[in-house]
RNA sequence: GUGGGCGUAGCUCAACGGUUAGAGCGUCGGGUUGUGGCCCCGGAGGCUGUGGGUUCGAUUCCCACCGCUCACCCCA
């Protein structure tokens, strides 16, 4: 039996690797518009990051990590979201010291261990932005707009932006007790999941599938009435500058998130054509996410975009192999005259590509048509003895004469005229 | 963790329980000297997911396991 991939890892092939660069460029591009900077962190990290981080009684650290004991004893964890460990390596190296907001972006792979369906790995991959050491409701703004400039830039189509506001620790103090009071009256005419949700993550009713819970939760006190002065003040100030930058979005006062750290701001960005995991972009405030990781007290806001939904949803066609020029010798002789142009040629950036077996012209021919070549070179007996090489253009058909001395200048300046 | 669907060539798929399991695409070769794509001809490539059972005979029917997939749950 051949060896195969891990259930719920998957290989990224050439003709889609491409497709995946493409798409971390643009958000590259974005970020740094915004004036982020990159960060790198480990795949690996202690397990108490996450358990502070996203909470405990959450399904995430509860049931879908892959955790197992280092050498030493230590419980390690595969990272099954980047904000923990972003915010980890910040304190770490005191980078909230170093200028007023920290501004970080990252991109890699995370690891739940949850059953794979459409839109849903074990392993997957996120584009992070986490904004860290301001309460703004700009950088909340700023936020979700970059969200919504990568997938607007790549072409993403039939996007909703829900947003809505969970309030700070204090109203939803406030809500959770009004909201608790209510489901003990209805607790009877809820699905089982939901009365265990009653007693977990009673946010989470709201969001529950079953018709009768839905008109049950109807009714239900919500976070929206709650709001203290200065959670809806910034709530306002938000959608203001979604406003302004003309992102549409609907309020969705139902809108929880499934990790414990977010306060105030949550939104998600749904995309039809998905299947059932139609969140492409979700994110919001984290404001005392980085104290409970042993940090100072300051606030944060952030968001992850799903690199292979936005991938589903893109629907990019798989790419092909082009080349620039395909170098057809014919003979020994003409192989060793040739190299020293192919490796001045690929110095220049182009890309050279020559057969590795002893081949028939036509044999050599048909494998510069199928690698994609926009020329091919031809260097056999005849050429040689001329001094004069053929040069293929391989979509016209045309043929010119490049005499041999000045074959390595020739050739660039009319592949260079080819990128234009 | 729970349910549904599906496992046949590299890929997409055929084959009433009955000869040697086929087709298209791809791949390799050929269609006379050193010129690709299109066309024509030919070749290679399969323990029909694995193991059992029913049967004279199983790719086909039944069971188990494994895998893939979709959905629940949860989430990016």
């Amino acid at each position: 039996m051949a060896v195969k991939a891990v259930r719920g890892f998957k290989d990224i092939l050439p003709g889609q690797s491409e497709n995946w660069r493409a798409v971390e460029d643009v958000a590259r591009d974005v970020f740094e518009s915004f004036g982020l900077r990159e960060i790198r962190t480990p795949v690996l990290e202690k397990t108490d990051v996450f358990v502070r981080g996203i909470g405990e009684h959450t399904d995430i650290v509860e049931k879908e990590m892959y955790t197992f004991p280092d050498r030493n004893g230590d419980s390690l964890t595969l990272r099954p979201e980047a904000t923990a460990g972003v915010i980890r390596a910040a304190i770490e190296h005191k980078l909230y010291a170093e200028s007023g907001t920290l501004k970080l972006f990252t991109m890699g792979p995370m690891f739940r261990h949850e059953r794979p369906q459409k839109g849903r790995l074990r392993q997957f991959h996120q584009i992070n932005v986490e904004l860290l050491g301001t309460d703004s409701p700009l950088s909340d703004g700023e936020v979700i707009w970059m969200a919504w400039d990568v997938l607007h830039e790549l072409g993403a189509q039939d996007l909703r932006l829900e947003v809505n506001s969970l309030g700070c620790p204090a109203c939803r103090k406030e809500h959770r007790k009004d909201l608790n009071l209510y489901l003990e009256q209805v607790s009877p005419d809820l699905c089982p999941d939901c009365q265990r949700r009653s007693r977990t993550n009673p946010l989470r009713i709201f969001d529950c599938k079953n018709q009768r819970c839905r008109e049950v939760m109807a009714r239900a006190p919500l976070i929206k009435h709650h709001l203290c002065p200065g959670c809806s003040d910034h709530f306002g100030k938000v959608l203001d500058v979604l406003e302004s930058v003309e992102i549409p979005f609907v309020i969705n006062p139902y809108l929880v998130r499934g990790l414990d750290y977010y306060v105030r701001t949550t939104f998600e960005i749904l995309a039809s054509g998905l299947g059932a995991q139609n969140t492409v972009a979700a994110g919001g405030r984290y404001d005392g996410l980085v104290r409970s990781l042993g940090g100072p007290d300051i606030p944060g806001v952030g968001m992850a975009i799903g690199m292979e939904r936005l991938l589903l949803l893109l629907d990019s066609p798989s790419s092909r192999m082009t080349t620039d020029i395909f170098v057809a010798a014919l003979g020994r002789e003409a192989r060793d005259e040739v190299m020293p142009w192919i490796r001045d040629w690929r110095r220049m950036g182009f890309v050279v590509q020559m057969s590795y077996e002893e081949k028939s012209l036509k044999a050599q021919m048909k494998e510069a048509n199928r690698l994609g070549a926009g020329y091919v070179l031809i260097v056999g007996e005849d050429e040689l003895d001329r001094e004069e090489l053929i040069l293929r253009d391989m979509k016209t058909k045309e043929q010119i004469a490049i005499p041999m001395d000045d074959v390595i200048s020739r050739v660039e300046n009319i592949l260079n005229r080819g990128d234009e």
